[in-house]
DNA sequence: GCAAAAGTGTTCAATGTACACCCATGC
DNA sequence: GCATGGGTGTACATTGAACACTTTTGC
């Protein structure tokens, strides 16, 4: 925290925004990172940010940040903490705005291909992280924890689901978030009971087995349970 | 949100702290607010705050802050939100990192009296605040949403109490905090399980009726606890 | 002796948890 | 016909909620 770098009082901070992108992908809970091309950290992965603008509110520089690298709009998108510790930038001062989302993967528009030519832009499991820039890694780990407690009383996970989903592949993301394993049977029951899912009459074909049935979410209802949900 | 002020965009941002100080004074929820003397909202009522130097880390700011104003030290603090919106400061671009504490009544030594000869520094009952600068409203019922988020979770309470207090007291601090009341048996039961609390052989003698059992909070059982309860 | 706050248990409802077998389909 | 994941119900434990009377003291 304390340190004995030499600070130039006269120099004002710099206020950047930095976005944990979450999804899911082939059964792997993943965020976004960046090869950054430039100093500091040249070459390390980093999490997307950006400075705000002088005439914009934090959670639309949180947005655009988000826009500007995955094309996704209209997410689940939530200020996650300030970091400024004076040291977690080298030679600046630099206070980030973290914030989290959590976004469809069929959404996702993200350009891998290169786009400048020289940046990389990759999904990586946040079970194995890239040594990272910055304190980004802290940033992720705390998005996690937070993801964790979300979901523990609403149900954010469809933000990170097709519109159209097994009670499986809902069970498989909250397992994933939880990082432990559920009963199915309580499982099914208490989201049944909950009144979120609209039953689709219509069937994934998707693996050999028997077919399972399709799931949406009920918008009308879970924008109702919003003020009680999110709170 | 969106504006159509003009913003030069080679000024850079401002970084504040402010902090919401709560209490619990005569049976009142409390928040501390100063006069300011300054433009801009000059002789309106504010939470105290101040710019974020180089070289201190956030926390340690709004420790600053608080210690500046109240003289306490080694209290309930915690980040609350950072609001940016480019309108919520007149005329300039302030980022505002909002940080709340509790603190008990006995432990505070706020100079009351003016120390600059100018400035006022009172406490006001959050249930009826006078018209803030800025939007430091919004930020104090904030805070008051995240207390009353964290009491269910854990028995921060104990922050605003002195060292030792009886279980009516303590429930009165619920009750004022979350703005409902508890039925005392229930109250009682569910604390004492909980195992955080000393009952000290000791009575107050305070009231003219039947002496209080006093108890205090078991500092080792809490930390211990602190991981579960903080998460 | 009475006013005023302290203190004390039981019942019921709701919610969460543990647990094992049959079903529909593709191959 | 068999392998694979889909689908279902019951019993028990834990937790929160409702509720009324006796006790101790000061005056």
């Amino acid at each position: 925290m304390s340190t004995n770098r030499t600070f130039t009082e006269t120099k004002t901070h710099e206020v950047t925004v930095d976005v944990v992108i979450l999804t899911i992908i082939k059964n792997k809970l993943k965020v976004l990172l960046l090869k950054r091309t430039n100093e500091p950290f040249r070459g390390r992965w980093s999490i997307p940010g950006g400075f705000i603008r002088l005439s914009e509110n934090l959670d639309d520089a949180a947005l655009r940040v988000l826009k500007e690298k995955t094309n996704v709009q209209n997410i689940y998108l939530e200020q996650l903490y300030t970091f400024g510790d004076p040291l977690r930038y080298p030679n600046t001062r630099v206070i980030t705005c973290a914030y989290y989302a959590l976004i469809r993967a069929e959404d996702i528009d993200v350009k891998i291909t290169d786009e400048s030519g020289a940046s990389q832009i990759e999904w990586h499991s946040v079970e194995k992280l890239p040594p990272l820039a910055f304190d980004h890694k802290e940033i992720i780990e705390y998005s996690l924890k937070r993801t964790r407690e979300r979901l523990e009383l609403c149900p954010i996970a469809f933000q990170l689901l097709p519109k159209k989903f097994t009670l499986t592949e809902l069970q498989k993301s909250y397992e994933l978030i939880l990082k432990k394993e559920l009963d199915k049977r309580n499982f099914r029951k208490k989201m049944l009971a909950s009144n979120i899912l609209i039953e689709l009459n219509e069937f994934s074909k998707a693996g050999s087995k028997r077919p399972a049935a399709l799931y949406s979410f009920d918008s009308i209802t879970l924008d109702s349970k919003r003020g009680h949900f999110f709170s």
